[in-house]
DNA sequence: AATGAATGAGTTTTCATTCAT
DNA sequence: GATGAATGAAAACTCATTCAT
């Protein structure tokens, strides 16, 4: 009796495989069979476990999310000057966590899942979202807030671009570097 | 015989509703059908004009590259102050061309693509290359070499980041605020 | 020990839930997880009390072919009269629990059953079988064996054709009404 | 130019194909591919021509009810007595082409479908109406308005039990038989 | 030059069934 | 006795691609 279930397990699996099997096929056209076999199971168990295959992608998609989310937490955790704030997130949304080949595949691939998928869509509005407001509050105890907030929107928009160009390897900026790029472009535009 | 051919029109009208098709869709998953048949044409004819799917997807990419190239180059002439075809390049590469919904679903189709594909990967490093060597051989007229470059990283990154947040649509910064963005932030890099 | 085994309850709880869901489904193609959560239990355990799914569904056929056959007898019990007791026939047959829709599903599934399945096809015969001879009997004792035969086998096929068009739904003869042609015709027949 | 098309050719034998599959299966469990392999085609060519498997299905289903109906039809013709025109009626519906096996399958199949397809409800609706009407109208020319519905509905009825009977092969009675049993209800109705 | 016809290969998804616990 | 876990097998359906005409 209580047989401990196994299902949190193989759903953490699953979404593990995930995310190396998108980066390994360079996309969303992975199969729910190629991602099953790397996590070592049956295809069909995919389905028991997550439903539709989109299912699954979102399910790896809020993992993402999460993770940063709470990479983020942390990071802020305690720390009260507003500069500091910035950096502490910077230091988080483009750490050597995001920065990993894999998880940089997986955001791209999740950009174009939501061209199409509503709820994928929600989720990465959500993300921008929250990056801004996070900035813009850290930025907002030193600088005005309409100033506040426009180097917010660059930040956030310059955070993606980064992440967009490590994307695709090959003398992109990697993470020290592309932290120093945002915190340069933010020391400027605070003067 | 001398016929004027109809090639490079059949070319072009297909490559126009592969993008089309392709912002219709939300990605590359778009089938040859669907882009024939927006055309006006049979599946067949597109594999007798570009061969493979990829062929055809990467010919729409060179005809985005090409085109933004050939604003790049048309707002360049003639100007010499360093300031100015600096905004010149914004202009073209943030300018309502690009930032056409269509136009944007499939620049990041075409990240997607780079992904797996190797010669779409080299077509977008190209696109890199030449933005980051336009930006920095401008800004290196009004300010040292180091600085320019690496003030045309982060713009460059900047701009990407936000074709991306405006292909999300929803709020994300139009084609002038954009352009006001990038010119702020390598306002205030100038100093 | 001893412990007065739950197998009777839990096959009948099967049995009901089986003809439930064929009807909701609309046919054969129930899977046996419907039929198991429908009973209150996990799939595996239908298995361990049927064995194979068709021998679930031959157990739901024999449950109706015996239900009738029940009934059928406990309404000639007592009756001489050879008209009444084709009356008694009739009323079984064509009585309210007969043209529960849900029954009715289930009739029409296990003809179609019978179509690929040896066994079931047997239990079908069998009740044609019965279901003519109690008629043919009931009629002999009222006319000559060879009209009082074919006699039966036009009720045993009007019978039959009610059930089919009341199964459809919408229009068809209810129970009273259906009785009343089948009697029509008989008494016609007769003369 | 005006290269002849093979549609209907093709969908012609897809159809044919189809009767016998579901024949020689029992069912509506036939496999898209079964039925292309049986008439020389690939599965895909199926999908190319008819869509999903449930539209293939309906064609044949219209197929089928066309058949009856050109042939009730034809069997009328010129026909003006009522009796008579009871028989032709009659004779169309249990003719040696409806009492083929592979028909009588596909028609049981057919009353299962409409158990959860609505068009084919529909146009199983459709064929009982028509039967009925055809049958009354030609009853109506030698009896009572109410008395022709009436024989009518119990005919219909009839006709159908008895598809029902000899779908399950065996003892059940044949074209000749099936048209005599009918025969002799409504002569006896009609007193 | 252009296309209808045709298909092979592959993908998601479903499900009956088995089995260790 | 009962079930969660797991899967093999199969099905519908899609699509890029080929080819004869």
């Amino acid at each position: 009796m209580a047989r401990p279930t196994v299902e949190p397990q193989r759903r953490r699996a699953m979404i593990g495989a995930a995310i190396e099997a998108i980066h390994a096929q360079g996309g969303l056209d992975v199969t729910v069979g190629q991602i099953a076999r790397r996590a070592g199971f049956s295809p069909a168990l995919a389905h028991h476990y997550f439903g539709a295959k989109d299912d699954l992608l979102l399910a790896v998609m809020r993992q993402l999310l999460g993770d940063l989310g709470r990479e983020t937490a942390a990071g802020l955790r305690g720390v009260r000057d507003g500069r500091a704030r910035v950096s502490a997130i910077l230091a988080a949304s483009l750490g050597p966590a995001q920065f990993r080949p894999a998880t940089l595949s997986a955001w791209l691939a999740f950009y174009e899942m939501a061209q199409r998928n509503p709820q994928a869509r929600r989720l990465l509005r959500v993300y921008f979202r929250r990056l801004n407001s996070n900035l813009a509050d850290a930025l907002a105890r030193v600088a005005p807030r309409a100033a506040a907030r426009e180097i917010a929107a660059g930040a956030g928009a310059l955070i993606d671009g980064l992440y967009l160009r490590h994307g695709l390897g090959h003398a992109a900026p990697d993470s020290g570097a592309a932290a120093r790029i945002v915190e340069a472009h933010i020391a400027a535009r605070l003067g």
